[in-house]
DNA sequence: GCTTAGGGTTAG
């Protein structure tokens, strides 16, 4: 009998072992097998890395299904290990591994033979704990079971075991190979993380995903026909991420799996085939070569979907790329207020930085369709400000004379009139701090003293209240007083991005200008030292040699005003950010402690929040509405607005 | 009630 030998520990009362269990005050002690020690008809406790998993599965029988191997330092070839195969009823019971390089500690591993080699088994009483395999990541456990132990030197296993999985190139794949849509190439199979957008049945045997990941690929693919296809989707999505999406085609046994997600949901898709497109006879030759992604039936190389965790280690990193792009195409929707200028380059910056995308994507060869090709979409983004401009232009001029639906009174009011040309607002004075409170107009200044903000012009206009702004046409201009009732982001260091003057590109700050040490970024102003890579990205395919521009920063902020008769949101960015921040230049806020210290304190200010005893002060600012499509919501802008406020 | 799958690509 094996009983001796179990090593399984004093968990389970009865199982054999000759001694009572030693126990600590906090919980059992337990004794963990080398993987090189591991014999078969024994039940171990084990540390080990996972170096091979078959996510979970549904079985042909009653339970859900999963395969791992682990390998841990004892061994002297990793390719051998210990195979393990386990059952569930549902998934949450099984070993939550995410990762190859998941650290697991697995207590009561039945060892068995199958086919002459060790097979793990659940014993009686098994439980795993699973840990990130990255140095530095929390040593939360995740666990198939409510009650487990977990003691500090469970977290030293853990840390020890991490300094191996980062030494050892097969298993730390995560720091070298995180796949996105971007990467993908013809005949490939990828592990990829993206978030479902819409799906729709096919038919019997296949499902429909529409995905993003934030990234466009490279290849042109396929895409689905969907007419007499219900599509289920997310539509504040759908219009985000338009010419993001990519269609996915899952068969056979994974239908069910797939049709247990819904729009919305993040999904690891294991084993994804980037397949060669054979388009049928009739419709040869009608395009270039294609790619489509499927996911085919069987589960070989743990080929399947599975809920994507947020503290997956893939999950981070696409969602701060997806945040930029749904910032860039809400923020893409600002005009800005250089209508006058004849420089093509002046077209509004975020918007710009899709389009640049779209022009890459056109490069590649990208496939384009009416509904959602961003090629299309970025063009005509294009000609759209050109023409939005130009009615904006217009509107200016017809303000005084039209009077449309029930807001008469207050376009009359509110609109700036034929004197106040684009010219002259570009060129509207900004004063010094301050003084403008000792503005020579008595109401004006009656007006400031009461106010967190002033209007740097447009001093004719009267306010307009909110819910008549909200029900005007665009695009416009207003006058309002209104209190801050939130803004975004709420952590300043997050006030300003990095921007390409060259491209239009826009980027949060990436990592390494945060660092503590980075003494540059901290003396500079406006100007980093960051390369824009998507000029360095576009310079490489165009010419041999030129100068990368470096990016500067910028301020992009989103204020919720309020003034009791609705809520507004408007963005605020770029020189009407740093005239309203009273020409404090953007930088590097994580860098720079006292420009941080003075907006939060700007911030706080305006915004005490609703914990403060402190009622927000009214705020006069002009704003700007304006459409990106015809169709579109109206969209604001900030301008032409200043604090009153000194930083405490 | 005691199986299921037992890693190593579909072929749309």
């Amino acid at each position: 009998m094996s009983r001796i030998n179990d090593g399984a520990g004093p968990s389970t009362g009865g199982h054999g072992n000759n001694r009572p269990p030693p126990k600590t005050r906090t919980g059992r002690k337990y004794s963990y097998t080398k993987l090189c020690d591991v014999k078969v008809r024994t039940t171990v406790n084990l540390y080990a890395a996972v170096k091979f998993f078959k996510p979970p599965f549904p079985s042909r029988g009653t339970d859900y299904c999963m395969v791992v191997r682990l390998v841990d330092p004892s061994l002297d070839d990793l390719n051998e290990g210990l195979k393990c195969l386990f059952f569930a009823k549902e998934e949450s019971l099984l070993p939550q591994i995410y990762s190859i390089g998941d650290i697991v500690r697995i207590h009561r591993l039945k060892v068995d033979n199958y086919r002459g080699a060790p097979q793990g088994n659940k014993g009686p009483g098994f439980s795993c704990l699973v840990f990130d395999g990255r140095q530095g990541a929390p040593t939360q456990p995740r666990s198939d079971s409510q009650n487990f132990t977990f003691e500090p030197e469970d977290e030293e296993k853990v840390l020890e075991l991490r300094q191996w999985v980062t030494l050892t190139p097969e298993l730390n794949v995560m720091t070298s190979d995180c796949p996105t849509l971007a990467d993908v190439e013809e005949g490939q199979y990828y592990d990829l993380s993206c978030q479902i957008v819409s799906m729709a049945r096919v038919d019997e045997t296949c499902v429909l995903f529409q995905v993003w990941d934030g990234t466009i690929p490279a290849v042109p693919f396929r895409k689905a026909e969907f007419h007499g296809l219900s599509l289920d989707q997310k539509d504040d999505l759908v219009q985000k991420v338009k010419g993001h999406l990519v269609d996915v085609f899952i068969f056979d046994n994974h239908v069910s799996t797939a049709l247990k997600f819904k729009p919305g949901d993040f999904v690891r898709i294991q084993n994804l085939h980037v397949a060669k497109y054979k388009p049928p006879d009739n419709e040869a030759g009608q395009s270039d070569e294609l790619v489509e992604f499927v996911v085919h039936k069987g589960t070989s190389f743990g080929r399947g979907l599975t809920a994507l965790s947020s503290d997956h280690p893939n999950f981070k990193d696409m969602e701060s790329v997806m945040k930029q792009v749904i910032e860039r195409s809400t923020a893409a929707d600002l005009p800005t207020s250089e209508q006058h200028e004849t420089d093509t380059a002046a077209h509004g910056p975020v918007k710009r930085a899709t389009t640049g995308e779209s022009l890459d994507q056109n490069s590649e060869g990208m496939l384009v369709d009416d509904t959602d090709g961003n090629v299309q979409q970025g063009n005509s983004m294009d000609q759209e400000q050109d023409s939005n401009v130009q009615e904006r232009d217009n509107t200016v001029q017809q303000g005084d004379s039209t009077a449309q639906g029930s807001n008469v009174t207050h376009e009359r009011d509110s609109n700036v009139q034929k004197g106040s040309s684009n010219l002259n607002e570009k060129n509207s004075i900004v004063p010094e701090e301050g003084s403008l409170v000792s503005s020579s107009n008595s109401t004006d200044r009656r007006c400031l003293q009461e106010t967190g903000t002033v209007i740097t012009g447009h001093h004719h206009i009267t306010v307009t209240p909110i819910h008549a702004v909200l029900t005007h046409y665009t695009p416009f201009k207003f006058r309002l007083k209104a209190q801050l009732v939130d803004y975004s982001p709420r952590d300043v260091r997050e006030f300003c991005l990095l921007f390409c003057y060259a491209c239009n590109y826009c980027i949060e700050i990436p990592s390494s200008l945060k660092q503590k040490d980075c003494q540059k970024e901290g003396r500079q102003h406006s100007h980093s030292s960051f390369p824009c890579l998507w000029c360095k990205k576009t310079q490489s395919r165009n010419t041999e040699c030129a100068v990368v521009p470096t990016m500067q920063y910028i301020y992009v902020v989103k204020f919720i005003l309020d003034d009791g008769t609705g809520s507004l949101e408007a963005h605020m960015w770029k020189e009407h950010a740093e005239v309203f921040f009273k020409d404090l230049p953007p930088c590097n806020l994580y860098q720079r402690q006292e420009d941080r210290q003075v907006l939060s304190d700007y911030m706080h200010q305006l915004c005490p929040g609703a914990a403060s005893q402190t009622a927000a002060p009214w705020m006069e600012c002009c704003i700007m509405s304006y459409t990106v499509k015809d169709s579109g919501p109206a969209l604001y802008q900030i301008f032409d607005t200043s604090l009153a406020l000194e930083a405490a």
